[in-house]
RNA sequence: GGUGAGAUGGGUGAGUGGCUGAAACCAGCAGUUUGCUAAACUGCCGUACGGGAUUACCGUACCGGGGGUUCGAAUCCCCCUCUCACCGCCA
């Protein structure tokens, strides 16, 4: 969430650059600023009323002690009307600042300077592609059915153990994953984030720190006997490592990748894009999530991008990477780099990766904070990115590799699956 | 699941109604001194919000979380959560 500092200094700032979200923030925020100077006013006659009171108290005290109960009895007798006084301070603070807590959740990230206008996907801005669509032959297969007749994946028997959108992967299929799991993993850790592997249910506090919660809350799985949320993505434990937490200088920089299977409700998908692997309930994935200072979260952000381009281009599918617009941007992000590989069979754009930088907004909620080199304490920044995600880099792998009906695994992947076709 | 014991500041750990926002020690930071891969001494050393002469000052809240008793609670009462130990079950 957004800093009630800045919404008090700058409000038009604030006003002007959600517009470019779409969002229409000027009564939220003018009624934020309204509340926001009732609390103060507020506080600051409720810590008066309750510093009488305290100085009252040891008064009392002090007279109890020498013995001089008579005049400590008549003392007494001057708090009761400061208690009322408090209390009923008290209780318009309090709905004063529910309400103030329930609006400021309402006002998404601002988008940083280099988001582009525009309204939704067709919008975004193709900032680079690379590697060449392949020339697929008339009874080139979707995934779907290569899948089927390769018989690796089976979507059917998923149906049969759970439903639809758990599918069940199989011999060299279930080896792929393995394979492609490793494969992130290893380059990640290679490039220095530290590997970590977290539960995959988390509680209700984690759910609120990473913006899950309350909103979300119908978009992800409920054990409810336990209060527990199965975890959407690894974005949302391993984030919360850092909840509650002051950084030192030397902390710097946080890097950790993690792999998760992600759980997804996707209450409201149909159609194609829920055919095949498009769209899952359960599915594999490879995080990435840096917590920056604020001056360097950019060129961390930069660096994100160009690492998971590296494992993009290193498979051979071809890709594009777009800057998403406005209207496209997530309500948390302050700009998101998405990467899609084309699926030549299914002749669309699949997105895989989405890597963003949540500046400070992430941070606010968690209490992740660091002291600057001056020991003051700041909030960091949050970002993160996927490398990768499975479903849809195995759907564009299957229909981009095809050959003859058999799949030509990638170069880099065969020390991994240990076999070069299906 | 059963029984018992606990939850205090970065760590260890004192503290059973007012003098405790919290002893002491360790770690950390700054300085002094002796001098040299180090020691001694002195000071500082939680967070949030508010006020303000906006880095020095003042106020309020916070000793797992929530409620209660009281003029006053880390300390008493109630509820919850979590941790540890033993038993049971178990990959």
């Amino acid at each position: 969430m957004l800093t009630l500092k800045l919404l008090r200094d700058d409000p038009e700032y604030v006003i002007r650059k959600l517009a470019v979200k779409h969002f229409d923030a000027r009564e939220i925020v003018t009624k934020i600023n309204e509340l926001d100077s009732n609390r103060r006013s507020l506080q600051t006659e409720l810590d008066a009323c309750l510093a009488s009171q305290n100085r009252i108290a040891s008064q009392i005290g002090a007279l109890m002690k020498q013995g001089r109960k008579d005049e400590a009895e008549a003392v007494k007798k001057e708090v009761a009307a400061l208690k009322e006084q408090s209390k009923s301070l008290e209780e318009k603070s309090q709905s004063n600042n529910a309400e103030l807590n329930s609006l400021i959740v309402l006002l998404p990230n601002i988008p940083c300077d280099l988001v582009p206008e525009g309204k939704n996907s067709d919008d975004n801005v193709v900032v680079k592609t690379g590697n060449d669509i392949p020339e697929l032959g008339p009874d080139a297969l979707p995934h779907w059915e290569l899948a089927r007749k390769l018989d690796i994946i089976d979507f059917d028997l998923g149906v049969k153990l759970t439903g639809a959108g758990f599918p069940v992967y199989k011999g060299k299929g279930a080896r792929l994953q393995r394979a492609l799991i490793n494969f992130f993993l290893d380059i990640n850790t290679k490039a220095g984030y530290l590997e970590v592997e977290p539960p995959v249910m988390v509680n209700e506090a984690s759910g609120f720190g990473t913006g899950q919660l309350p909103d979300k809350e119908g978009q992800m799985y409920h054990a409810n006997l336990d209060n527990y949320y199965l975890v959407p993505t690894a974005e949302v434990p391993v984030t919360n490592i850092y909840r509650d937490v002051i950084l030192g200088q030397d902390d710097f920089p946080v890097k950790m990748t993690a792999y998760t299977p992600c759980f997804r409700r996707e209450a409201g998908s149909y159609g194609k894009d829920v055919r095949g692997l498009n769209r899952l309930h359960q599915f594999d994935k490879v995080e990435i999530v840096r917590i920056e200072k604020p001056e360097n979260s950019y060129a961390a952000l930069d660096e994100m991008v160009a690492h998971v381009e590296g494992i993009v281009r290193s498979l051979g599918l071809p890709y594009r990477i777009l800057r998403l617009c406005g209207g496209d941007l997530s309500f948390t992000s302050a700009i998101t780099y998405d990467f899609e590989l084309y699926s030549a069979a299914q002749g669309r754009w699949l997105e895989i990766s989405s890597v963003s930088n949540f500046e400070s907004y992430q941070a606010n909620r968690l209490k992740l904070r660091y002291k600057d080199a001056d020991g003051k304490t700041r909030l960091a920044h949050t970002l993160n990115g996927s490398s990768l995600a499975l479903p849809r880099v195995v759907a564009a792998l299957l229909e981009d590799c095809q050959k003859d009906g058999h799949i030509i695994i990638p170069e880099v992947l065969r020390p991994y699956t240990g076999f070069d076709i299906i």
